[in-house]
DNA sequence: TAACCTTTAATACCAGGTGCCAATAATGGT
DNA sequence: ACCATTATTGGCACCTGGTATTAAAGGTTA
């Protein structure tokens, strides 16, 4: 034993599973190269369930997910969300995303950021994009960090319409600003 | 028998599963007060498959939307392009672009549509979005066929700027019109 | 009465596991 | 060289939530 194939056979299945949860143990030993029981055994140090409860929990999240906030339609990772006031979000820029000739990345990508974090911040049940008026400072490239930070002007509950402004940096630079008017179904709501 | 408890059970057990997809037969049959062989027979009539491959629909249905979110290439399909003059793209919008509650098409597909045909009907190497202002004048939902159609209103070979606008209809009605600079590398070139 | 439909029952079988115990490797420490 | 520990493998019983099939019981109806 070399002490290590253990802990990289625990990252590559990992890996696997992570890659496609819907891989069975029998499935998984043809991959690794080992006894179905060291497969378990591995999962069970791992606390990785088996193939029908990682499926149920996909199912559940997706379920409930109907009915919960739309993080997760979201192109980003929110990092900080305070509802009708100001959210952060953070997108990294990969390969699919840019022109493969010049490594810069397409439009609307980083507007896909900024719009769906400015629609987020709308603490509403339906909140829609009205128009923008956008602008890219400077072009975004393969492997930059993207932080959009979005600031409610005027949340507008009664009216029926938001004034969202996003600033969207890469360090210190930023690379796109932008104004949104976002339709609200209403007042404030939920939760 | 009374001839009709077994259409009323079945509209029941459709309901009951729309309600909760999680449910075995052995749960259904305290519900409907019938033995699970008639809970079985019902789920053949009614193509209802077994709770493991509900679960397992459901997980695929949200993991494969959640690989489709990010934007590919190209948004939608050219359907016309006169470089340096005008474009036309379809882009039909399908369940992974709209909010699930709602079954609105989120802005930045619409947008992503229009602002990739503005940038691929600009006769140049390098084309990328400079700024933008655009309106969603009503929203486009699931299922409905979007066409986009670009004006290039000032080519700028020279300036190293172009101006395009950017229409987009579903039927007759306008969903969406943006106007686009887009910055070019040089003079026009390629073929 | 026979023919039929609906419902229930019983049995064999399956996938994809868990849990447990025992038998071997392989590795280190001394 | 020996022992203890850890890692891997095998085997078996059992579980859940089913499928598939065959059979039987009950009411309905022509």
């Amino acid at each position: 034993m070399e002490r290590l194939p253990k802990r990289q056979r625990h990252q590559q299945l990992s890996k696997l599973l992570d890659e496609n949860p819907f891989l069975t143990d029998r499935e998984l030993t043809r991959q690794l190269k080992v006894s179905i029981q060291t497969i378990r055994l591995d999962r069970l140090e791992l606390a990785i369930p088996e193939l029908r409860e990682r499926l149920k929990l996909m199912a559940e999240r997706s379920y409930d997910s109907v009915r919960s906030l739309p993080l997760h339609e979201v192109i980003g990772d929110i990092l900080d969300l305070q509802l009708d006031k100001s959210g952060i979000s953070l997108f990294e820029i990969s390969a699919e995303h840019v022109f493969s000739r010049s490594g810069i990345a397409r439009g609307h990508h980083v507007f896909a950021q900024a719009n769906s974090l400015a629609v987020a911040v709308i603490n509403d049940e339906i909140a829609l994009t009205a128009s923008a008026d956008i602008r890219f400072i400077r072009p975004a490239r393969l492997g930059e960090k993207c932080i959009a930070k979005a600031y409610v002007r005027a949340s507008g509950e009664q009216k029926g319409k938001a004034k969202v402004e996003v600033f969207t940096y890469v360090g210190e630079e930023m690379v796109f600003q932008g104004n949104f008017i976002i339709y609200r179904s209403a007042g404030e709501s939920k939760t």
